[in-house]
This record gives C-alpha cells, sequence and structure tokens, in this order.
RNA sequence: GGCGGGGUGGCAGAGUGGUUAUGCAGCGGCCUGCAAAGCCGUCUACGCCGGUUCGAUUCCGACCCCCGCCUCCA
C-alpha cells in the first residue's frame, strides 16, 4: 500500500484514489524567463518519479504540470531583453524542455500554459466575485477577500491572526484586508493585457493554477505537487479560489518536495546563489544529477556543491560497472515476489522512499557483481528504469564521464591505438613502459581496466 | 515575533526500542606483472541534559544549534 506524506494533515496517509485505478496529478511549474536552476530540476525529476512510480503500481495516471507565460517579472525581462514576451517564453519553454529531456523527464500527459486558458480563469474570478469572495478595487484589480473563506491557511498552518501579525505583510491601500491576494491586475500603459468584465488586465499568478487544473483534472483530483516554496501563499491561495468557488475539496494530497541548497542556504533566483541545470551538465552526465537528486528523499534539503556531485557520479559508476560485463535480458517485467524487488517496493511505497529503494539498487549490483547472476542484472537494470536510471548502455555511459569536451580530450581511436600498444609492450615484458602509456592515459581522465576479456577503458 | 522541518560515523544519506543501512573516502587482505575493477574483512555514529524502560540514536520533556515559510521564489 502506498503511503504519501500529506502537507494537508501532516502525516503519511494511505493513498487512495478518488476513481479506482486512476491518478490525478497536477504539479506546479516553471515560470518561463531564465533557464532552469537545480532547484526546478528538483521539483521536475521528483515528480517524474513520483509519476513512474505511481504507474509502476498499476494506476493510469493523468499528469498535469503548467508552465506560467505571463507575470511581472516576464514582461520586466522581456522589456529588458528588448524581445517580445511570445519570443521570450518561447525560448525558454524550448530551453526547459531541452532540460528535462536531459535528465530523463517524461513529458507530462498535459503541459498548458496559462495565456491560452486566460477565459478560464476569468469564468472563476466571476464566480468568486458573484460569491462576494472577491471584489473589484479603486484601482481596476479584482482581489481575493481571504477573510470571506473559512479555511484559509489550513494547508500551510497559518491563521489569519498569525499572518496579520506578522511584520512584513505589504501596506496597500486597494485591499481590503492587507492579506488580500489579487486575482486580476488591472493593464498599465504598455502591458500586455486582456479583456475582462474588469476592464483590460492580466490574471494575477495563483487563479492560473485553480482554473488549468480544473480544465484538465477537474474540481476535484487526487495530488497536488511543487516545491515547498508555494505552500504559502501560491498554494493556500489556490485552496482559497478552487474550494471557494466549487463549494467543495480541491485536492485530496498535497506534496512538497525540499530545497536545492547552497552552503546551507535555499538555492533561489532572489539570492543569486543559483546554478543553472546546463550549468551543471557541462560537468556532470545528466544521469548523474537524475541520481544525485533521487539520492536524497524528496522531503529533505539537498545540498548542493561539486563534491557531492563527483560523489554521486563515483556512486552511479559503481552500478553501471555491475551491468558492464553482463547481457541483460531485454524485458523489463519486475516479478515483485523477488526479495530485492519486494524491499524496492516497500521503499517506495513508504512515501516514495528512493534513497532506500537506491540502496537495494547497489545490493543488487553487489550480488551482480559476486554472481554474475543474469536475473540480478536484469532486475537491477529494470529496477533503475522505475527511477528512471540505468537505461545507457554501460559502456556509453562509462565512457562519456565527462560531458564537455576538453581541449586535450582524446578520441576513443586514440584510446584504442594507445591500449595496443601497451598491450604489446607488456607481451614483451616491457612493464614500465606499459605502465607509462596507462598513467599517460590516467593523467588524461582515462581509467584503463584488464580483465579476462581484454582491456577495456571508461572515463574518471 | 508566529508557524513548520531538522541535528546520524571523514563526507553524503536512510532507518530502527535490543541485531550490517547504502554509497564515497580510509585501513588490512585476495586477485593482478603492477594497477584498476571486483571480492573478503575492518575503523570513525546517532547535538546536549534529564525521564520512561531490563535496554534509547530510536519514545517523552527541557535546552542548544541549523534551515524554511510568514514578500516574488521550485
Amino acid at each position: 500500500m502506498l503511503k504519501i506524506y500529506n502537507t494537508l494533515t501532516r502525516d503519511k496517509q494511505n493513498f487512495v484514489p478518488l476513481a479506482p485505478g486512476k491518478v490525478k496529478i497536477y504539479v506546479c511549474g516553471m515560470t518561463v524567463y531564465d533557464f532552469c536552476h537545480l532547484g526546478h530540476a528538483r521539483v521536475l525529476v521528483v515528480f517524474d518519479m513520483v509519476t513512474r512510480w505511481l504507474k509502476a503500481c498499476g494506476f493510469e495516471v493523468i499528469y498535469v504540470r503548467n508552465v506560467t507565460d505571463i507575470d511581472d517579472k516576464i514582461i520586466k525581462r522581456a522589456l529588458a531583453n528588448k524581445e517580445t514576451i511570445e519570443s521570450l517564453t518561447n525560448r525558454f519553454i524550448h530551453a526547459m524542455e531541452e532540460d528535462a529531456a536531459a535528465l530523463s523527464v517524461d513529458r507530462p500527459t498535459y503541459e498548458p500554459r496559462a495565456t491560452q486558458y486566460v477565459e478560464n480563469m476569468i469564468v472563476m474570478i466571476d464566480t468568486l466575485v458573484k460569491k462576494s469572495l472577491a471584489y473589484k478595487a479603486d484601482n481596476g484589480d479584482v482581489y481575493y477577500a481571504v477573510h470571506n473563506f473559512p479555511g484559509y491557511g489550513k494547508l500551510s498552518g497559518k491563521s489569519l491572526v498569525d499572518l496579520r501579525a506578522g511584520e512584513r505583510i505589504e501596506i496597500d491601500a486597494n485591499k481590503k484586508d492587507p492579506l488580500d491576494f489579487v486575482l486580476w491586475k488591472s493593464a498599465k500603459p504598455g502591458e500586455p493585457y486582456w479583456n475582462s468584465p474588469w476592464g483590460k488586465g492580466r490574471p494575477g499568478w495563483h487563479i492560473e493554477c485553480s482554473a488549468m487544473s480544473e480544465q484538465f483534472l477537474g474540481e476535484h483530483f487526487d495530488i497536488h505537487g511543487g516545491g515547498q516554496d508555494l505552500q504559502f501563499p501560491h498554494h493556500e491561495n489556490e485552496i482559497a479560489q478552487s474550494e471557494g468557488a466549487h463549494d467543495h475539496p480541491f485536492v485530496n494530497y498535497w506534496m512538497h518536495n525540499g530545497f536545492v541548497r547552497v552552503d546551507s542556504e535555499k538555492m533561489s533566483k532572489s539570492l543569486g546563489n543559483f546554478f543553472t541545470v546546463r550549468e551543471i551538465l557541462k560537468s556532470y552526465q545528466p544521469e548523474v544529477v537524475r541520481f544525485f537528486i533521487l539520492r536524497a528523499h524528496y522531503r529533505s534539503p539537498l545540498n548542493y556543491s561539486d563534491q557531492h556531485l563527483k560523489d554521486a557520479k563515483l556512486a552511479l559508476d559503481r552500478l553501471y560497472i555491475a551491468l558492464k560485463d553482463i547481457e541483460v535480458a531485454n524485458n523489463n517485467d519486475i516479478d515483485w515476489t523477488n526479495e530485492h524487488a519486494s524491499r524496492f517496493m516497500t521503499a517506495m511505497n513508504d512515501d516514495f522512499n528512493t534513497p532506500e529503494a537506491i540502496a537495494v539498487l547497489f545490493e543488487l549490483a553487489g550480488r551482480v557483481n559476486k554472481t554474475q547472476s543474469v536475473e540480478s542484472a536484469s532486475l537491477l537494470k529494470s529496477l533503475g528504469k522505475v527511477l528512471g536510471l540505468l537505461q545507457q548502455t554501460p559502456q556509453f555511459y562509462l565512457q562519456n564521464s565527462s560531458v564537455e569536451t576538453s581541449e586535450e580530450e582524446i578520441s576513443p581511436d586514440k584510446i584504442e591505438q594507445l591500449i595496443q600498444e601497451r598491450l604489446e609492450a607488456r607481451k614483451t615484458g616491457r612493464y614500465s613502459e606499459a605502465d607509462t602509456i596507462r598513467q599517460n592515459l590516467f593523467n588524461s581522465g582515462i581509467i584503463l581496466e584488464d580483465g579476462p576479456q581484454g582491456t577495456t577503458w571508461r572515463r574518471n
């Protein structure tokens, strides 16, 4: 039985979907005005893992991950770049898709863009206005009247009283209550706009997720996910909008992944301490990054450093080395009664405990190394696939460890040639000569391994 | 200040009321011409102080420290 930690109830609960055998899941995606950093990658990878496991459990999964392609930052960035908003967002949507694909993140079922569902948002805002949950202010903006929604704060564990007591709440004369949030922003001159019952304007950020999740998943669905920083106010506001509009529960299970940290601080745009995915991929294979993310539990903080990536790389090497000399069966059917498979399943069913599941992978690798068992190797690869790992051929992975070709990169042909030269030297007992060749290759990042089937190489 | 999450061995990172996490690194051995990889063995733990218990890293309480949210943020 799959258990999921539900932010709403703050405990692990048995997962029971609304419709037997089907799971509807919505995840807040990117605001596309810049490249994905590792924090974004974590969301992509974590919920890709989640949906893979749901599918492995036999569920039919409808997975929606939105794209925010209209917002203040986008407008500002487009202006700064002297390019149109569309050109900017298209560029970064494309970049995000490249990053996601590199990290073996499968496409969601739907990837709606906010600008294409403004009509839905207007309808929803209209409903909220008619129900007195929202009001138009003098400046033309439409705000959600937070104090009119009784459940406000239930997701983040905040009370309106506590929030009001906080020191950092903006003072805005247009709002009836400082905590009210904007549903519709009136257009300033030069800004993009849509026509609405409240005049020309554009949607606030939170409303898009309420409107688009309804469009694709209905008014009530199973799982909603996103980064921890979205818990408040974004997800809290989504609940207020959707439940306010529909008068019944919105989402059954709320999942939030932990932050990526740098030097014990949250990696974020505003702190400027972020590393983009493509930057990291210059030094590490994408699968190493995916492995690095999955090696920690999704709710734990994940500390980023070059050393940790290196560590992850060495660990992943071990799995591929185990697979190196074995022809594995090509079907991915998993016998879940197998001891290792069963432990893997138990780990994954415990709120997606990937560190534990990966530990099982290493134990399997140990068994493969000891016994050369084709069965164990096949299982290792199949279980890896459930996590989106180990699907490259070992040779390809091991010989491509460095992604960005350095100036003194040695070609595979040249390596083979040197291997032959070394072989000749060894045959005639010229060991120091052979060792020099090996050392020179090592200095170029190539490790030679003399095995029963001859000499093979891999990148360090 | 309010609310929430944490402090595990050299590093990363799970977990558990009494028995090996796992990976990297280290040490000893096997293998190897020597290595590498692999295999075998092995050393470094559970923030601090009390309490419950036959026994606590694991449960309870106090304390110290770290992080996050309360403003856009994955």
